[in-house]
DNA sequence: TATGAATGAGTTTTCATTCAT
DNA sequence: GATGAATGAAAACTCATTCAT
């Protein structure tokens, strides 16, 4: 699986076949069908694998968060992690690849959801006691957010410009005292 | 190009080799090859078409919006059309097959660029003559209003649900009056 | 071996590798050349135990038959129990087989030997005592009898129509009286 | 075609592989799909053209046969010409590769009733104007005749000795003056 | 312009068999 | 006796591309 998991980033999804992975890991392609029964199947374990390990991360870091302010410092934070480790290049190239592959599609939408089903907690929390907390549609949102991540994952390992989605965070900071003068919480601004 | 164009709707950029386009146009194969070279070359041809066919769209529907409202109204009408004339389609499909194609990357790169100048202008346009005007970095703006559009249409095209965006320009309908209070113009709320 | 015998009966010869033995046996597919050497070894392991249970079945019935209409109704009765106990499933794959498998053609050919020998031995008692003992050559007829049987066997493994050869018997018990009394035992036609 | 045959005769059903064709006919073996679909449709194309060149044969003598010695003298030399020019081989491989091939089955199957329509036909013929005319159920016997034909190229193929059917030919001849005398035509014994 | 045929490289997958444990 | 993992060879099939006509 790790084999899998360098094949798709450096290799991308196109390129890895069952001769790549086996080359990149040393050892014999048929072990992809022993092990897997197809290279379709590995290579969704591999996206499950590093997801997984994303997410433990992210919840982690979401339980320590208090306020918008710190949220977005975090996601900063392992959005760069998510760079660094290729997490985001296999989840963009897994997406591609699905549309190019009819049977992943069902596969890949399906483990979209978890992701959804996080921002719309993310998002919850952060409007939490604010008097926009009835307002908003967090599912919604939730799925705008994952929407602009994965577009925003595809154009960066499309032309690997990283300092793009760097500025937003950035814009973002500078923004939120502002929004939070507005939309702040009953008792306050964050602190 | 039609048939490159139909190809691509409905059988995706992997369905989409020379034999398939052949078969959908009625003509031989080999002819991708005098015309356009190589199928690669088709399929950009074929993108740019019906980019330049939205495009032109865009522009038209752009000159005759006046305010934020406006623009909400026609942004959610236009991409509607895009939907149903299965341009969306195309262009995740190209995006996705661009990752997965490695010669693909740099000339769908290069075709993002115009949408991205023509969000910029459209942001520019829906702050002119509001305080934020100064303030906002227009082309980031551009560039994540892209990413959510990409992201998207991906997932619309995975799993076929169009409801979510839809509701997202509804969400944002409600929104807009209340954002034109905090922001709007010097001279008033657009009309 | 039992699982040998199913696989060749539920999957065809071609079906039957080491994994699908394995899978119906409910064991590792390496037992197989463990016990066996190869896999060839182990269907003729199960060719020649079915063999042998069916031969055994087929001398005690010769053994009690007395007279040609004893015999041809015998024969009916064990075919049935041959179709029945998918016996000739099991060599009709077999032989099927081994013109797929070049190794196999001998081991087939020396294995069709003891039913012919059979074959010649029931046809030498039919006409035993009468006029033709002296005439007719019981093993060419042999021959042709395993001949026959094993094409019946073929067509009606490949199309499933089990009435043919039912109404050959049939048609076969009413010439039996009219071929008795031209051919009959010069004692008389059989009691 | 012409080398599918040749690998069929050769190389046996199992080892007519697109690339063992191609090999023999030195052709690439991308061919076999550009033209055929399928390494299996390509086969069935080579049975039904050796198919139909023998039965345009077996037509053409059957219709200048007049009583039975006749058509027996014009059977064994069609089998001969059968066994020379491989046409047996072709179609025991391809009926042995049908019980190995889940697919092929219907297909052989169905490419069997013209031969048995043939038989039937032949049979009639051979009856015609003798009292056993209305007595025997001709279809059943010409499957009988079919699956013995088939049966017996099956033993052929394998071991190669083809003095048995000769034998029998020769066994035929023999009775059939004794056969005639009793069964004869009302009009007397053919000429 | 258009065609049919041809090519070579590539793909996924299956298989019999081996081997260390 | 039994197991899981490993291997190399081979299979069917697809594709972009070329070329003579």
């Amino acid at each position: 699986m790790e084999a899998a998991l360098e094949s798709l980033k450096r290799d991308g999804f196109a390129g890895s076949s069952a001769r790549s992975i086996a080359r990149r890991g040393g050892f014999n392609q048929a072990l992809v069908f022993y092990h897997y029964g197809s290279v379709t199947n590995l290579l969704l374990a591999a996206l499950d694998e590093t997801s997984r390990r994303r997410m433990e991360r992210y919840e982690a870091a979401l339980s320590s968060t208090s306020g918008p302010a710190d949220l977005l410092r975090v996601a900063r934070e392992i959005y760069l992690e998510d760079l660094e480790s290729g997490h985001i290049t296999v989840l963009a190239e897994m997406i591609a690849g699905s549309l190019t592959n009819p049977e992943l599609g069902p596969e890949i939408t399906a483990r979209m959801e978890p992701w959804i089903d996080f921002a719309e907690n993310a998002v919850s929390r952060a409007v939490e006691g604010t008097p926009l907390a009835g307002l908003i549609p967090a599912r919604d949102i939730a799925f705008a957010v994952v929407a602009f991540y994965i577009g925003a994952d595809l154009l960066t390992v499309l032309d690997g410009d990283r300092a793009r989605v760097e500025r937003l965070f950035q814009m973002a900071d500078m923004f939120l005292p502002f929004a939070q003068s507005i939309f702040g919480r009953s008792d306050g601004p964050s602190r």
